[in-house]
Order: C-alpha cells, then structure tokens, then sequence
DNA sequence: CGGTATCCAGGAAGATACTG
DNA sequence: CAGTATCTTCCTGGATACCG
C-alpha cells in the first residue's frame, strides 16, 4: 500500500465532469447479469461458445452473445475464429480482462462473505413491511 | 501460483447451489445506476434526501427514492426519520455499507484508472464493424 | 457449430402531479 | 421537505426460428 492514492474513498467520489460517466458505465458492464460468470469462466484459459454457454448454463444464447460482444467491444474478451468445418471459435480474456478480474474478485469474495448478513436484512426489512 | 488457491480467482468461480444467485443479486445492485453514486455520497457522514439528489444532480426523484429503499433493504443505508415540520430525514451508512465501500471503491479506482484503454477499445471495435 | 433476426413480456427509469 | 401515485417510454432478456 503506497501513501500514493490517499483512500479509496475519495478518489471517484470527486466529480470530474465527463469520466463520471465513462466509470459509470463500466460500473454497469460489471453489474450486468451475465458478465462477471462468463470473466470467471474464462480466468483459467480460452474456451469456445457452446463450452462456455453449457459451463454457465440457463444463459440463453442470444444473451450470451450479446454479453461476449460487450466484452469484446470493451477490450476485456478477444474472438478468434477458426474458419474449420464445424467452425469454432475461441473467447479468451486480454491483459486489461484479466486484470478486471483483480477488483470484481474482490467485490465478489465481499458479497461471498456478506451474503448472510445481507439476507437477513432483506427478511428484517421486508417484516417490518407486513406488520405495518 | 499455490494448489492452495487463496487466489481472488476460484473462490467465487465455484459453483454453490443458492450462494451464486445471492452473489449476483448483490453485484447487480452494484451495478445499477445510482447505488455506487449515493455510497459515495455517504461516505463523508449523514445526508438529507433533498441534499443527496442536488449533490448527485440529474437524478429523479422516484428514483433516489427506489435506490434508498433498496440500499436501506439490504442493510447498506439507515434511515432516520426527524418527525418535525418541516420534516427531515437522515440517510446514514451502516457498518456493513462503510465495508461495501472498500470493494467498491477499489473496482471505481480501477474503472478510472482503465476508462482511457477501454474508450479507446470501444472505438477501435465500433470503427471496425462501418467499413466492413 | 456459432451465430443472426424477430417477436414479445416484464422491469427500469423518466416526467408529472399530488400528499402528509 | 420528503415522499407516493400514475403514466409512458425504453431497455433487458428470454423463446423461437433460421443462416453460413
């Protein structure tokens, strides 16, 4: 931990006028349905398609493309084609996906973590509006 | 790399049953529009409604209000009602919401620091698919 | 196999108006 | 001030069918 970046807290907070949005829409990609599961997958190496889409399984195949396609717009997924007879084609995380993976891991062993205390709060919360 | 994987990377990769589905639930409620944006804002200490939705800017009403409900659900956010006239009420975060911001901030800090690679990437990828 | 195209249902989100 | 109610629009996501 270098002094360098002070705290966490106000790094982003600061309201710089157009990268607010451009963080924000990371914020989103990440926050999507689908995302986070398919940059799991693929952390231990390339895969193909349908290799993926059964790995992850209840993801339809539309929604599986379109999330491949955002990841590879943003830089994060690479596609390469194999012009063979049956084709295929191979999804694998680039450098800057796999260093997302750094901080969505962490948010994801937070919410691992939390996830009881998180429940509950929900059945508390949800309670108190019965009664009332 | 260990066999012991304390690594970020499988920990949240393998697949229980229920805890995934309360893992996403979590990260999607990252991932919307308003909840990092109203974290942030609490970060400093308590904050009134109407003082939240002009220090965010460009928020609806309806929708600070839904982001609240949900934050307050979760246990992120309490709320504290001063039942004067005119009324006030503090939004305040909890310990639980304090720790949120940890995880959060990290994935902010990253999203800031890569937003440049990613624009880029993005007009890379969007100028490719006009002339082909 | 690895997609695209199309259709449709449901939820998210904005604008507006009204209330304690 | 701090909401709720309602209406409308947009977007997300699933199902299905077809193409190279």
């Amino acid at each position: 931990m270098e002094p360098e970046h002070s705290d966490v807290t106000t790094d982003v907070a600061e309201h710089m006028p157009g990268a607010c949005q451009a963080v924000s829409s990371i914020l989103s990609r990440v926050g999507d349905k689908w995302t986070v599961l398919v940059v799991m997958m693929l952390a231990d190496g390339p895969m193909r398609f349908n290799e993926l889409k059964r790995k992850i399984g209840g993801v339809s195949q539309r929604m599986l493309t379109l999330t491949l396609r955002g990841l590879e717009r943003d830089g994060f997924v690479s596609r390469t084609m194999f012009p063979t007879i049956p084709p295929r084609v191979d999804y694998e995380l680039t450098p800057l996906g796999q260093s997302l993976r750094v901080p969505i891991g962490e948010l994801g062993n937070w919410a691992f973590e939390h996830i009881g205390v998180v429940v509950e709060a929900r059945a508390a919360f949800d309670a108190r509006g019965i009664e009332e």
